[in-house]
Parts: C-alpha cells; structure tokens; sequence
DNA sequence: GTGTCCCAATTTTTT
DNA sequence: ATTGGGACAC
C-alpha cells in the first residue's frame, strides 16, 4: 500500500455548525490507519484517496458549493461518489441522514449501498440512497396529504395509468379510435415531466390531438386523486410541487439535506431538475454527475443541457473531468470513442487509457437473427471455459430481441438473466394478485379494482361494472366507493348482478379485516386463497395454469423475502418495493448467469466480455428516430454506452436477415455507425469455421473497396458476396438438433422437440429442410386424416382452417389428446 | 355473461 | 408469433 498522505481540503463551517462528531483537531489528527471496518470516529481519509488520481482526489474532496463531474466512461465515477460520500461521513463528520444521494436505477443504489458501507464498514440506513422515484414516494408518503394524498395511495404503472385514461376518455365519450390512450398517456408524461399541471398555460396546444389530451389529462388528474393513485410522474412532479408550495417544507427539507449528490445526471429532466434545486436551496451543496456523451433518455423528458448549461446556472460551480479510463482495453475504448466523435452537439472529452492492449474487437457478420443468436450462444459456450458467466453479457436495442438469444442459451444450456423487461412482474396472474393487495391497502383504487371486479369470473359482466362506473361519476367517487354503494342498495339498485357485486364487496372487506397487522408473505397467501385466484387455475388445471400458479407461489416466496429483509414487512412495503423495481429478476437470484439486456439496462454497468447484437439501420439506430439529428445522435450515444461497458473483449455482430414480427426474415442493412470503427481494431469473419477467407467486419474495410471507405459501411459488396457462399453457416452442428419451436400450444421448450423452422432455411444445414418440405404439403392434411407430429405422434385431424403452412389444424393425438396446432408442424400420415 | 373466432397491433428505450 | 379487443353466438 502506497504511503502517500493528502492533506485534505479544508472542511465546511457549515459541517461544523451541524455535525457532533466533528471536532477541531479534526485535521491535526489524520489518519489512524483505521482500516474499511474500524468504524471509529478516527479521521481515517487517507485510506479514502488512495489509489485516486488527482481529478478523482479533487472531486471527492471539494465537498462545499455547487460541483460538476464530468466523468467520461469507465474514469472511476462510482468510485468517485461512494468515495465521496464517505469522505462526507468520515472526514467531514456529516450525518449520513443529511447526504441525499440519488442514482438511475434501483439496482445502481444498491450497488452503491453496498460499496458505501464497505467503506465505512457499517451500516448506512441513515442515508438517502436511491432513484429519484423512490425519494419521490418517501416525500410523497411523508407530507402527500399536504397535495391531497392519503399515506396508503397507489402507485400506477403505465397498464393501470391506461386503464385510467381509458375510463376518463370513455366519460368524455372521446374515441380512443381518433385519440390513441397512448398518445395521451404520453402526453401527460411529458408534462408531469416539465412539471406542467393541467391547467398550466405552457401545456402544449398546439393542435387538435394536443388540446383534446389537455382536457383528458385535467380529468385523468380528478379521477387519480379520487383513486388515491399516482403515476410516475407524479413521483417526480408532486414532490416539487410540495415543496414549491409550502415554504416551510422545502425550509425544512432543504436545511435537512447539507449534502445532495446525483449520478447520471445528462439524464434528468425538468422536475428532477427542480427538485435537486430546491432541496440544495439552503446550501448549495449539489454535486452532480454526469457524461453527456451517454445520455440516452431524452425520450423520458431528460434534459441534455442540465449539465451542459450546469457551470452556468451556478455561478460559483467547480467543473471537475475525468478523462482516464481505467475499464476497457484500448481498442476497445478507441472503437468507442470513434464512434461517438460523429456526434456534433458534445461536450468533447479526450479518454486516455494507459491499459495494455488488448484483443481486437470481434465481429460477426450473421446470416440471419437464429444464426446470430446461435453464434452469441456457442461463442459464450467456448468462452466459459476460461470466463465467469457473470462476467459475460449480451446487449441488443429491443427487448423483442431477447427472445432468440434466450432460446440460444437454453439450447446451449447456459444459465442467464434476463434484466430489466419486467418478465416476473409484468405476468397477468401477478398483476391481479397485485391489484387485489392495492385494493386491500388502498380502498379508492380505482385501476385495480376494475383488473380484479371479475378475476377470477364472478358473474359481473360489462353491465354491472358500468353500472358502477356510472354511479362513480356521478358522485365523483371512486369504482370501489360506489361498488359498495350499490352493494348497500341491494335490491332497490335495480341492477340484476347486484348479489354478486355484494359478494365481492364482502370478500374484499373479510380480506382487509384478516389483512390487519400481517406479513406481506402471509398477507399474500391470504389473498391467494380467499379471492379464488388459485382455486380458478386449479380447476382450469391446463400446463399453463399450472405454471401460473407456480409463478404465484414464487411471488409469496418474494414477498416472503421481502418481509425477513426490509424495514417495513408488511403489505405496503412490499407494494412499494415492487412497483419501483423493475429488474426483479436480478435481485432475486445471482447465481453464475450471462446478463441479457437492452443497450439501455447497459447503462452503468461493466463486463468483462460483452456481445452486441443486431447492429443494423432500424435497430442501432432504430427505425422510430430516423430523419432525427438528435435522435440519431442519441442513438449513437447509445451505442457508445454499449460499446463502453467491456473490460476486455467486445464482439460486434449483425445479421443479413432478420424476422420481423415473426414473418420472414428480411433483408437488413448493417448499421451506419459501424463505419466509424477503424478497421484495424476489429477481427472477424462472416462465415465461422468454414475457412473461407471472406473477411467479414473487419474485412470489409480493406478488400470490399467499394464506396472508397476505408471503414466502408457494410454495403451491398460484402452481403453480395456472403450470399453467394451457400450455405453460409451450418447453424445446427451440435449434432442433438434442438431446434425448439413455438407451435400452435405454445410447446414448452427442452423437450428436445425437433421441428423444421420457419424461415426461409437460409441458415438451416439439411436436417431441418426435411421436416419443412413436408410441412409445406398441407394440402395432403384433411379432416378426417390422420398427421404425425415430431412431439405428440399420430393423431386423427378434426379440423383444419386457414391454409397452407400457417393453416390450423385441430387434432386428437393418442398421447396427448387434443392440440390446435400449426399445419406446417405436421406431416400427412 | 361467457366462450369463440377473427383481426389488428405489436417492437424503441424505463422509473 | 403472440396478444388483446371486438363482434358474434350460445
């Protein structure tokens, strides 16, 4: 360990007038070499500065006044704030209540938590760590009432927030025909963004469209404070709106929080803006952040020039870069860089690295999306020998793509993680599980009681659930309020279903009275079993529903979790949790896996080796910002913050042809911004194992010459040629042959099922052409005949509709009794 | 009120 | 390809 001592700036007065702990002799009393875990208040700073450089000294010791970091990828920014922050607690004696630290995602506050009490070898409870959401809720929950909130209000996510607009648009008798929900759903983010209520005149107007989801956004408002519910953009807009409102609010937030610090900060928007400032607004101690070459969430509302306008908003701010890499290999970081220097509108920063070189930067050109998949997959395969799983990860742009690469894995029988995509939360049976949970906390809960009035079937029908909503607007309350109303009635309703709205209404009373004082995991099993959610997909009894119900055990096995772990076990706390996390999935377990996620997930994190998939024209960029600068810019940022996020190797790849919407496959172009990659970094062929000497990435630059690019685009030259080789790949040489398709039942994968794909065989070796030529003879399947399916054998053919490959077929197989199943899957007897 | 068939939309990115 | 909604039949 290196001996160096700093002397440390000079500490805040105002720390002092605030801090207990502090003392005088505070800097005539350095360094006891106390080590991470001796907790002592011994001003143990240099162990925190150690093994920074000066940049990075500077940024975790200027702890007074406005200060901007500007900290290029992979130059030590975590490192920075954790560091930073237990300087704040080590050094300057600051409460760990009076630091608010805010970051981009659940996961990264953890993360951070971690590190943080690492350094200071405790516990950090005391301290206000997390995304700008979940210290919206806490604000929220502690002076809501002052904006009209009760302690137990809803959150909505964008289903319930639609189902909201839904029912307002449907009052107004606005058709959702011409006003897509939406559109307007949308609309009302961005003004929850900018902090624009309803009847605020900045509101857009512009045209029709605009002014119509004005007005439905003053009523969703009325109809959301009826139901005790936010959205997420109230976690952001309300808080400030306390604050702005009510002085001594803010006088009291503000003098409570001496120290905020923001990670990501190119991507804030307005509200996070204004609430950064107003709670830094008796000090003025705001460090914020950021790297405006990654910002890529301009579409959420962020605000590039929050930090490109930063030093100028505050006078007396101290600009602090970190330009020296410490994560990839250089050729990593120089194919980063050179992508991202296209862009006009940065800031400009030079990263420098004085790592070794590494390995070039691997590039395959795929000749189709299965292809490039199966590519990712068996790379992982041949790599896992030397490397951890989870220090491997694949990106790509859509969500969408995640599902030929999860397939891969499972064929390959590698473990992974799918990030982010909401996949446990985001299941129906959860949600209604869920919705009835709200409900018993929140008894205005408008959303979900319309999801669960008849989950599972009651008997009430479109009718009586109108019924209710009539009433409901009629007396400006919410759908459960004037459900128990009509319950009441009883009879002299004059509603028919009115015995079965009684029904339920008793049900949900017996379950909030049996709810008192409970743990969420028993809590959740009550609702379970009392609701008849679990007795229904009992009787249905299909492998489907028996899935569900697993699903359902393992959120009681969650909640479970949840109630050992946090500070509020109960139903609430669990609530709250769940709709403010979105990657569940990686909490829950982190077991040796390959992560999957989008280019967006990427953000903030680091591998060692990394794939990124489907570099076409549509995708990277994708299709929705073409003939957009900034969008286009964004999206090359994006890949920048893909391509930024690998240590030490990184594989490129595209395919020639992808399937869209499951059709065919389609031809592609490879990405433009490709181009920007020198060729002498990347490595690669298009055509693995075949020996052929068709360069493929980093072919392209020296031998395709066309168009004179040295870096050419991935033009027509090199895909000419590819398509020329025949078979370009042999996809399935692993010699099992599972090929695990999605046939009319939704056939479960590793059943070793070997069925002919779908596609145009571009990529298939022989042994799949077989099953496909057979499948094409459909015509030889008629009613009363008898098929063969790969899986469930033979069977009589009760029925066929629709024709050709994609015609249905109704049939009795012997084993498996009756499938609805997909004619090209079958083969005539 | 429920079940079934057919059609349309889905795929940006997330708290 | 899968899903959800709407139209229709029972």
């Amino acid at each position: 360990m290196s001996t160096v001592r700093l002397r440390a700036a000079c500490p805040p007065p105002i720390a002092v007038l605030f801090s207990p702990t502090m003392n005088g002799d505070l800097f005539d009393n350095p360094a006891t070499t106390s080590d991470e875990t001796g907790g002592s208040d011994s001003a143990a700073y240099h162990p925190l500065l150690d093994g920074l450089n000066t940049e990075q000294r500077a940024a975790v010791t200027t702890t007074e006044g406005p200060l901007l970091v500007l900290a290029g990828a992979g130059s030590g920014k975590t490192r920075v704030i954790t560091h930073r922050i237990a300087w704040l607690v080590q050094e300057c004696g600051v409460e760990p209540w009076r630091i608010l630290a805010v970051t981009f995602s659940n996961k990264a506050a953890g993360e951070m938590r971690e590190r943080i009490e690492r350094l200071l070898g405790g516990s950090s409870a005391s301290l206000w760590l997390g995304t700008f959401h979940a210290i919206g809720v806490r604000l929220l929950r502690s002076f809501g009432e002052h904006v009209g909130l009760n302690r137990s209000f809803s959150i909505y996510d964008r289903d319930d927030q639609l189902r909201m607009i839904g029912r307002v648009m449907k009052a107004m008798s606005v058709s959702d025909k011409v006003f897509n929900p939406r559109a307007i759903a949308g609309y009302i983010d961005r003004a929850k963004n900018r902090c624009l209520l309803p009847d605020d005149p900045r509101l857009p107007a512009g045209g029709v469209q605009e002014r119509k989801a004005a007005e439905v956004y003053a009523a969703y408002e009325k109809e959301m404070r009826i139901a005790d519910a936010v959205d997420f953009g109230d976690l952001l807009m309300r808080p400030v709106q306390l604050l702005t409102k009510f002085e001594h609010l803010r006088a009291s937030q503000a003098e409570r929080f001496r120290y905020l610090l923001v990670d990501e900060f190119q991507d804030t928007n307005q509200a996070q803006y204004a609430l950064l400032e107003l709670l830094s607004s008796h000090h003025g101690n705001l460090c914020v952040v950021g790297d405006d070459d990654q910002s890529i969430y301009s579409w959420r509302g962020a605000e590039i020039s929050n930090i490109l306008e930063f030093p100028d908003a505050h006078a007396n701010a101290t600009v602090i870069k970190l330009e020296r890499n410490y994560r990839s290999t250089r050729p990593i970081l120089e194919a980063s860089t050179a992508v991202v220097s296209r862009n006009r509108s940065r800031h400009g920063k030079v990263l420098w690295t004085e790592q070794a070189e590494g390995p070039p930067i691997r590039a395959h050109v795929a000749s189709d999306d299965r292809e490039e998949a199966e590519w990712i997959a068996r790379t992982i395969e041949r790599l896992s020998a030397d490397i951890a799983l989870d220090e491997i990860a694949v990106f790509y742009r859509t969500n969408a793509q995640s599902r030929l690469l999860e397939e891969a894995m499972r064929r390959f029988r590698l473990p992974y993680l799918v990030i982010g995509g909401h996949r446990f939360y985001e299941r129906a049976e959860i949600k209604d599980a869920l919705a009835y949970a709200r409900l018993l906390v929140n008894p205005r809960d408008s959303a979900g009681w319309l999801r669960i009035v008849n989950t599972p079937r009651r008997g009430i029908g479109a009718k009586a659930v109108e019924a209710v909503n009539q009433l409901a607007q009629r007396q400006s309350c919410s759908l459960p309020e004037a459900c128990e109303a009509i319950a009441a009635q009883g009879r002299t309703s004059g509603l028919r279903g009115v015995d079965k709205l009684q029904l339920f209404v008793a049900l949900i009373g017996r379950l909030r009275d049996g709810l008192t004082s409970l743990r969420a995991d028993q809590a959740g099993r009550m609702i379970l079993e009392h609701s008849g959610l679990l007795d229904a997909l009992r009787e249905d009894g299909s492998l489907e529903a028996q899935g569900r119900i697993e699903n359902l055990q393992e959120l009681v096995t969650a909640m479970r979790e949840h109630a050992e772990r946090a500070d509020n076990p109960t139903l609430v706390g669990f609530l709250e949790q769940v709709a403010l996390v979105s990657d569940v999935d990686a909490l829950s377990e982190k077991r040796q896996s390959v992560s999957l996620m989008t280019m967006h997930a990427a953000k903030g994190l680091e591998y060692d080796v990394t794939f990124l998939a489907g570099l076409e024209e549509g995708l990277v960029p994708h299709g929705n910002s073409a003939g957009d600068v900034a969008g286009l810019e964004e999206e090359c940022r994006l890949l920048y913050v893909a391509m930024t996020r690998a240590r030490k190797k990184m594989h490129l790849s595209y395919a020639l042809a992808r399937r869209r919407f499951g059709g065919w496959p389609e031809p592609t172009v490879p990405s433009p911004f490709l181009s920007a990659i020198p060729g002498h970094l990347l490595e690669g062929d298009g055509l693995t194992g075949r020996g052929v000497g068709t360069p493929g990435l980093a072919g392209r630059s020296g031998s395709s010459g066309g168009g004179g690019a040295r870096h050419g685009s991935f033009g027509g030259g090199l895909r000419a040629r590819i398509a020329r080789l025949d078979p370009p790949v042999r996809v399935d040489d692993r010699g099992d042959g599972t090929r695990i398709e999605h046939d009319a039942d939704g056939g479960a994968p590793g059943t070793g099922a070997r069925v002919g794909h779908d596609g145009k065989g571009a990529a298939q070796g022989g042994d799949a052409a077989d099953a496909n030529s057979d499948a094409g003879r459909s015509g030889a399947i008629s009613v009363g005949g008898q098929v063969v399916h790969v899986t469930f054998g033979r069977g009589d053919v009760l029925d066929v509709s629709g024709s050709g490959g994609l015609a249905r077929v109704t049939v009795r197989f012997g084993r498996v009794g009756m499938k609805k199943i997909l004619a090209r899957f079958l083969r005539p007897a």
